[in-house]
DNA sequence: CGATGTTTTGAACCCGGTCAATGATTGTGG
DNA sequence: CCACAATCATTGACCGGGTTCAAAACATCG
């Protein structure tokens, strides 16, 4: 709408490094050499910066998105305004890709939690893609099935497990050790976090704070934990 | 492991109304007729009464299934062994086809929440034909694209509504008109449909209780709303 | 008509949301 | 490089929705 001066939607060439992440996600790796190719046809490099909308719920859905970097929030709103994250999608994740298949209007708003660059393919070109190349449809399936089961993970911890215990199981899941003393740093801010386990950022501040006495310390983006074996008993 | 007299896992055949509910699925509507062959080639009928386990989190994942009648539990344990359901799965649903592209290990249980009747796919199979059939690819990137769509409803549902929303929403997406008065009736028991809400039993008992302001009335499994417009605004 | 399983209701409790105020970080322009 | 603004994170107080436990009312089925 409004003639900014700030980059946004630029078309731009890929890095090397927005390479490498792209041909490690599932909806790309074990692609032949030809298949690579028609994908890319298809595709262009977005930029955005923090806070602007890739697009939102109910909108014509023309486009399925690989985050290269940055993070992206997928959310929807209830009639009141408030939001509800459904999915934090980082560098090699894949959205709106169930549209292949599964209807001609976006479900949810997407939004750059930061500065993030995206790759966009055409959805009705990937769409015809995978009708014809086999290599593309099993790359959509694997891609949909990862997708499904961690959501449906979202779902079982959500009614399963209290806000401390969500926190712990991020954490232990970061974790490169068995056991002993792990430190892990997150990639983004707090609140994005908060949003993900389905809490307030309150509530996340409080799980931290109840996790302290578990050996759990934080400072900034800066997580440390004392016994990795132990925080699993929380 | 006991050997009980009651029927289960017995091999039967189709009957007219089964085969009508299997070929409505996402999952095989839509196949070629020797896509459709194959695929009944790989298939055999389980019959299981109420309660009994169809597969357990963890087990070997040798196999996925379509309902053909009753309602299946998806649901996950924790360490004290309160359940969470994921998912219930009706006639015409499909579940563990994530499986196809998704790892080899059921990752939650699945049990006869009555007496079902299942069409059980052999899991490699499956992955071979649809490898070999473009339709068969097809009709898994769909169902795993309702699936994933739903499974996402299901977490903003949970994050953003109130149970009288819930139940509210659960109702409104099963009446038939669009306003004025009308009755519906629950295809299972009220307890299962507390934990597809994710709510405990009597959380939904208050949450009924409470829409009778609104003008819904609850009798048995029979559910009246007057006003199906006045419902909208809970 | 008992017997078992299901639903409802009540009471107590607790987790997490909301609001408000204070601290800590980050970023920006002088 | 510092000072200020803006954003983000933490803490406290309060409240409400939902769980849990226990008991009573209802259904269902033999």
């Amino acid at each position: 709408m409004e003639a900014t001066t700030e980059m946004m939607n630029s078309n731009l060439k890929l890095t090397n490094r927005d390479r490498a992440v792209l041909m490690k996600t599932p909806f790309l790796a074990g692609l032949s050499g030809n298949s690579l190719i028609r994908m890319f046809a298809n595709m262009t490099v977005v930029s955005l910066s923090a806070r602007k909308s890739v697009f939102r719920e109910g909108e014509n859905a023309d486009a399925l998105y690989c985050v290269l970097s940055g993070y992206v929030r997928l959310y929807r709103l209830n009639r009141e305004g408030r939001e509800a994250d459904i999915r934090i999608c980082g560098p090699g994740d894949t959205f709106a890709e169930c549209l292949i298949y599964g209807g001609n209007q976006f479900r949810y708003n997407a939004q750059a939690a930061e500065a993030v660059t995206l790759a966009r393919f055409d959805l009705q070109a990937v769409r015809e893609l995978a009708e014809q190349e086999k290599d593309i449809s099993k790359a959509v399936m694997t891609s949909l099935s990862r997708h499904l089961l961690s959501t449906m993970d979202c779902v079982a911890n959500d009614r399963l497990y209290t806000a401390p215990q969500r926190v712990a199981n991020y954490i232990l899941a970061r974790c490169p050790v068995d056991g002993g003393p792990a430190s892990i740093r997150l990639p983004f801010q707090k609140s994005l976090l908060a949003g993900m386990l389905g809490l307030a950022p309150e509530a996340l501040s409080r799980a931290f704070s109840a996790l302290r006495k578990t050996g759990v310390t934080v400072r900034g983006r800066v997580i440390q934990v004392v016994d990795v074996q132990a925080l699993r008993e929380v």
